[in-house]
RNA sequence: GCCGCCUUAGCUCAGCCGGUAGAGCGGCGCAUUCGUAAUGCGUAGGUCGCCAGUUCGAGUCUGGCAGGCGGCACCA
């Protein structure tokens, strides 16, 4: 074994070392600026603290602050564990357990010392006075490397049982690393860590709240203490993080459905969306885009019960498993007896329909299919209801009852594909057309409970896979991922995800290629060799639901929709009374034009009108005072825009009347 | 469903160590007819989320419930 290795610069420039030389060492060699910037080495993918040795040949690198995404990962790690340092010589008798770095932070769980209880908001402050204070203190990070065994026996003695359980879990015989805070802490951790707490800036993080978390995901066991925090390299990049956060609060679409007066929440109807006029404007606008799109691409609408008799929900499967998200409701009249409750439950169940699948196999089987007959591509808007755990519920963004752009394509083998590929192009253009450039496409495989044989799952899988790869998406472009055992109970799930203002992803698209369906309520066509044969069932949606998709768009734009879409897309303001019949004469004239139109006929100013309509984030404003009047004319003036354009009447009606066209619409002409 | 926090006027929020509630915006009225992001003056508006308890006395303290918010778990 040669006693020096070969390390390769970023540059291109090779060096040799002795072999055992540290990361440290190798920086220093290189420059005396870049080892006092060195956050860390990195050998070929691997992270290396900056004190070990290099053992092999390999390319390298000196990771510094100006690696940002490397760097703040790092970092967080370290925050991480001085906030369970913290937490530790605070509160003793607390157990750590597991803290890792997040997207824009970090997070640690904890087990309270007994008896005291979660940790709580108001503790964080403390917590975050002595994680400075050992910032402060500059403790070395030091790795070691320790014998599984050993390290149970060590965290038993401590009283840290999670730490022993994970431990126990590790493969036997596998190199453990512990790190010490200088010389009186230590955490089970795989590294990297930066040389030393002083490394961090005291001033570059902030605990941001505390929640209940399960140890290892599973609420079958305990409830830990979670703690979480956002760190960044210095306190500017700290600064601008909480001003972001600021932002989003601003396009929150809870907030932006307040002020917009779209629609609201209250608590006779938990979990469910009181439309108002303006927010529904914006539902029918959406589904009539949606409707003209469907019925281009060959989809026929149907419309089926609400509510279906609990056999149906059985024979499909969804009463096995979700029964306890369905509303249920008996059969039966109730009694008119004060005093006594109003059902017996003696009726047959029937239940709200949680989706629509059901009812279109009923419909499919209405009559004999012929191979020739599909692909049927059948659509509903259809509204469903799932009694949702109250605490999933959040906005527009989860509901207990909810309208789908829902289809089911009944095809045969052989058309799947094409018509997966079909689906993501009419996909991309829809989102194209609401202002979605970006979205994610992840691939949901088998679960654990499951209908179907492995046989079926592995075709239905690879199928998908074939269609991701023909249509194109399957790049980290598009965040191509797949998601073991997150798929539906009857087939595998493609995903399309898109972004709300905090980050939080949401799943708004799917399709899924089912055999399992079509098999249980007993579906089948009559194909060319004149037998019967199953239909494959595309279950697919592309807003996924309104009510979602209406949170996101929101929040997307920050509430300044085209005016396509704005619920009111132009306001015609007057400045003076004199013009008053002016005004509505423009109005009527816009409103035959088929637009969305207010009259401001207010005795205000118009500095105040100009402030309220862009405040309410309508579009397009047009102001009438004497002058215009006079000569037949509007000054308009578009959402956010500084000067006025003034143009004759039959001008801006034709104007606004091309502003407001549908993209699809627009590209028809 | 689980953990933590929150709930005071239409909205946003203040209200100390327990002594019968306050601001700004908005609403309403009057004046003002004004040229592109807040005209002035006046005025009304509250079972302090709900139910119990402690207390001479509860917006304030305690318990329960409901709803909301942030996570976790769930998401056909």
């Amino acid at each position: 074994m040669a006693n020096v290795v070969r390390l390769v610069l970023p540059d291109g420039t090779s060096r040799e070392v002795p072999r055992g030389t540290t990361g440290a060492e190798v920086a220093r060699s290189i420059g005396p600026g870049l080892a006092r910037a060195a956050l860390a080495v990195k050998l070929d993918d691997q992270v290396l603290d900056l004190d070990r040795p290099i053992e092999r040949d390999g390319r390298f690198a000196v990771l510094t602050a100006q690696d940002e995404a490397e760097a703040l990962e790092l970092v967080r790690h370290d925050y991480a564990h001085v906030l369970a340092e913290a937490v530790q010589r605070l509160f003793p008798g607390t157990q750590i357990t597991f803290g890792p770095a997040t997207e824009d932070g970090f997070y640690y769980d904890f087990a309270p010392p007994p008896g005291r209880g979660p940790f709580t908001e108001a503790d964080l402050p403390a917590i975050e006075e002595e994680m400075r204070r050992i910032i402060r203190a500059d403790k070395p990070l030091r790795r070691e490397v320790w014998d599984r065994d050993a390290l149970i026996a060590k965290w038993r003695a401590e009283g840290e049982h999670f730490k022993a359980e994970w431990a126990a879990e590790l493969p036997e015989g596998e190199e453990i690393t512990v790190y010490w805070s200088g010389e009186d802490w230590m955490d089970m951790c795989r590294g990297p860590h930066l040389p030393s707490t002083g490394r961090l800036d005291p001033e570059a993080f902030r605990l941001t709240r505390v929640a209940g978390a399960y140890w290892r995901g599973d609420p079958a066991r305990p409830q830990l203490s979670r703690i979480y925090g956002t760190g960044w390299l210095n306190r500017a990049q700290l600064e601008a993080h909480l001003a972001r956060l600021e932002e989003a609060a601003r396009r929150d679409h809870r907030r932006l459905g307040a002020e917009m007066d779209l629609f609201h929440f209250q608590p006779e109807a938990q979990g469910s969306v009181f439309w108002h006029p303006k927010g529904y404007a914006l539902w029918r606008t959406l589904e009539a885009y949606m409707r003209r799109r469907l019925d281009a691409a060959g989809y026929v609408e149907v419309k089926t019960p609400q509510l279906m008799d609990a056999l149906q929900w059985q024979r499909s499967g969804h009463w096995g498993k979700f029964r306890a998200n369905m509303f249920v409701v008996p059969d039966e009249v109730p009694t008119t007896d004060e005093g006594r409750p109003p059902v017996s439950g003696a009726g047959r169940w029937m239940a709200l329909k949680p989706m629509n699948c059901p009812a279109h196999v009923l419909i499919f089987r209405q009559g004999q299919k012929s191979y020739r007959d599909l692909p049927i591509r059948m659509a509903e808007f259809g509204c469903c209801h799932r009694n949702e755990p109250h605490g999933a519920l959040h906005g527009l963004m989860r509901v207990r009852q909810f309208t789908q752009d829902d289809a089911h394509i009944f095809c045969r083998e052989d058309q799947v594909e094409a018509e997966i590929v079909a689906f993501i192009d009419l996909l991309d253009s829809v989102y194209r057309d609401l202002g979605f450039e970006r979205y994610a496409v992840k691939l949901a495989l088998r679960p654990k409970e499951r209908y179907g044989t492995d046989a079926e799952w592995d075709r239905a899988e690879q199928r998908l896979r074939d269609a991701v790869r023909a249509a194109g998406r399957m790049s980290p472009e598009y965040g191509w991922e797949e998601l073991p055992g997150e798929g539906a109970f009857y087939a595998p799930k493609l995903e399309f995800h898109l972004t709300d203002a905090i980050g939080r992803t949401w799943q708004v698209g799917t399709i899924q290629a089912d055999t399992v369906l079509p098999e249980r309520l007993d579906a089948t066509y009559i194909g060319e060799d004149g037998e019967r044969h199953r239909p494959v069932m595309l279950h697919r949606a592309i807003l996924g639901t309104f009510e979602r998709f209406i949170g996101i768009l929101l929040e997307h734009h920050a509430g300044r929709l085209p005016p396509w879409l704005a619920p009111v897309q132009a306001v015609v303001a007057t400045i003076v009374s004199d013009a008053d019949a002016h005004a509505l004469a423009v109005v009527e004239r816009l409103k035959a034009a088929g637009l969305r139109v207010e009259a401001d006929l207010r005795n205000e100013k118009i500095n105040l009108k100009v402030r309220e309509h862009s405040l309410a984030k309508v579009p397009i404003l047009a102001a009438v005072g004497r002058r215009e009047a006079a000569q037949g004319t509007v000054a308009v003036r578009r959402l956010g825009g500084q000067g006025q354009e003034e143009m004759s009447v039959d001008a801006f009606v034709a104007w606004l009347r091309a502003e407001a066209t549908p993209p699809d619409l627009k590209r028809r002409r």
